[in-house]
DNA sequence: GTTAGCACTCAAAGCCATCGAGTGCTAACC
DNA sequence: GGTTAGCACTCGATGGCTTTGAGTGCTAAC
């Protein structure tokens, strides 16, 4: 347990650190707490607070900086809950949701962008999942004589379009049998169970309606990809190259195989959902609380966004540990309410 | 004019120098050769070399590196065409198309990651540019009483679908009606005419089927748009991060510009219709070459590719200057034919 | 409990000598 | 005339050295 004033000195070293991105020595505190302090009692204060593992020292002759330990506490304790966001970034982010929408996708990436361009962190948005959703409906749209494009629309108003080919016994009148079959049994079936019904009840009524068995089942298969969905692509990204811009990764060494990592939108997609990053509201993870190595000096604030009450998806900020945890906080919560808004409209508009 | 001695020492010089990306000395030159000439000798031919503009000297006591004009002169005059690619270049890319494709975007975007990935370059693939082509047909499907997705499909295969909200004085049927007046117009019209064909030709039609003209038009405008194409979707960038590798972009204020850049995709989009490079075959821009002041430490290498002989879309690698270019630009003409193959036999399956 | 004072530490910055790869030039050679 | 050995010269890179200054820990006094 930390005393009133311990507390009051850790957020000072934390405050001052991410913005100064320099080890914090007793002197500075002294003078800028109004404490009436001096550096002498401020190092006394210092050097237990690095016994107890919140600070550490990079050199002898250095100031303190925060530990890992020292940022959670700060998240978990000191975050000034009541500071609140600058004039500009609250109009970015009404500006974002303002505008009248027609693609809701297309608003998820701007998310991205907007939430990447006012931190000069790494943004990433998923777009609702679509195995948190139903199938609405599901159609066919013939092209020639041996393939179509297949459509299918999601309660969450997500449309996902595929080209198909017919194997050779199929024809384009079998295939919309098929489909008509397809969506009388799935509509209202959650996407991510809608392989399972398919091979357990679907199969079978295929079999009575289309005679070259084994072929119709290889297009069903098709539809079935489709329907299965590319999560990939309801990935969002926003300034990736924003993390060149942090001096903790100033050298190409370091940051190298963080943004490789970006460059594949399915592994970050893995970290958001990490833990129970997906079942919490707010989460942050810190450094090495992240499972994977690369973002060990990276912290990832994650927030959720959902639609009458269920969680749709998820916005989440990736930086250096030394992050602005308040305001990121805070913006990410902005932009959350945001999304979950438009997605109710959104409903309701279909 | 060079001699023929002359142009073999540039070539040794830029391959070295690709190679090694250390400044070539003399003595180098002459071991490495089979002329048998002394490194004096060979240091005059350098000095000649270097009042034509061919190489330069990075200071007085180092040796020399190839300067822009000396890259042109390689890739004009000295490329040896018959250098094969390796064994792993070209099973990779046979691999890559050797598959049976259902959906050719993916094969576009694997295109960039393959190139990429055998180069240590940024990959960038243009799908068809839905203006090279035309419409082959039109669709809507209802989702409620309020909006539809539209549905269009291009003579190159592509399908494009987008969400559109209907305007209130509009239904859902007279949407159907207003689809099937575009349809019955547009078909086959390239798709870079669409625009202003819907505009002389339709806005009457329109008037005469359709009572609340306003909201008919508004209604008509979501749709030219989704016609339009989304240019910026159908660009594929593939190891952006393989700048990050190059040792000439080892410091970060040298590479952040640049990458930052790659990360808008119209940019890039933009970059690769520069100038001519859309209706050559094969395009190489080398450093200052490029009017974009970010790409002068950079050449931009791209190929078209085509089907029935007509340009469909182009394919390119960023990297250093100091690039190998024999073997890129035969990488290239490889995944070209193999694109321009693809396609072909896509546009016989419709 | 707080603080002034002081010795101590250590990274960063600046300085200088050394090293060596590579050059240009000259004079000799074929 | 073209080629080459030889040599003085240049200049970035490397590494050791000192200096500087921010910051600490400890002690003794308040």
């Amino acid at each position: 347990m930390l005393t009133e004033r311990q507390m009051l000195i850790l957020r000072m070293v934390v405050d001052d650190y991410v913005r100064s991105v320099e080890p914090v020595g007793s002197r500075t505190i002294s003078k800028h707490s109004e404490l009436g302090l001096s550096a002498a009692t401020i190092r006394n204060e210092m050097a237990d607070l690095e016994d107890l593992g919140f600070l550490e020292q990079p050199h002898t002759s250095a100031g303190r900086i925060p530990s890992q330990l020292g940022y959670r506490y700060y998240v978990d304790h000191l975050l000034a809950t009541d500071v609140q966001l600058t004039e500009r970034d609250v109009t970015a982010i009404k500006r974002l949701f303002g505008e009248r929408v027609s693609e809701v996708e297309r608003v998820a990436q701007q998310t991205a962008v907007i939430l990447s361009g006012l931190t000069q962190y790494t943004s990433v948005v998923l777009g609702p999942q679509i195995y948190e959703t139903s199938l609405r409906s599901l159609q066919i749209v013939p092209l020639g004589d041996h393939s179509a494009v297949v459509l299918v629309v999601t309660s969450a108003g997500q449309v996902q379009n595929r080209t198909v080919t017919f194997p050779d016994g199929v024809s384009a009148r079998d295939a919309e049998r098929l489909v008509r079959i397809l969506n009388e049994k799935l509509q209202g079936v959650p996407m991510y169970r809608i392989r399972s019904r398919v091979m357990e009840e679907i199969m079978r009524e295929v079999s009575r309606h289309i005679e070259d068995y084994e072929d119709a089942v290889r297009l069903l298969d098709q539809i079935v990809t489709v329907l299965d969905g590319d999560n990939q692509e309801k990935v969002f990204l926003g300034g990736a190259t924003n993390m060149l811009l942090q001096p903790e990764f100033r050298d190409v060494q370091k940051v190298t195989p963080v943004l490789s990592w970006l460059e594949h939108k399915e592994r970050v997609l893995g970290a958001l959902r990490e833990g129970d990053a997906w079942q919490q509201k707010l989460n942050v993870r810190i450094g090495g609380e992240n499972d994977n190595e690369l973002l060990h000096d990276c912290s990832v604030v994650t927030v959720t966004y959902q639609v009458g009450g269920n969680p749709l998806g998820v916005i989440g900020l990736i930086g250096p540990t030394r992050m602005e945890y308040a305001r990121v906080i805070q913006l990410l919560d902005h932009a959350a309410r945001g999304l979950t808004e438009m997605y109710a409209k959104h409903e309701k508009n279909l």
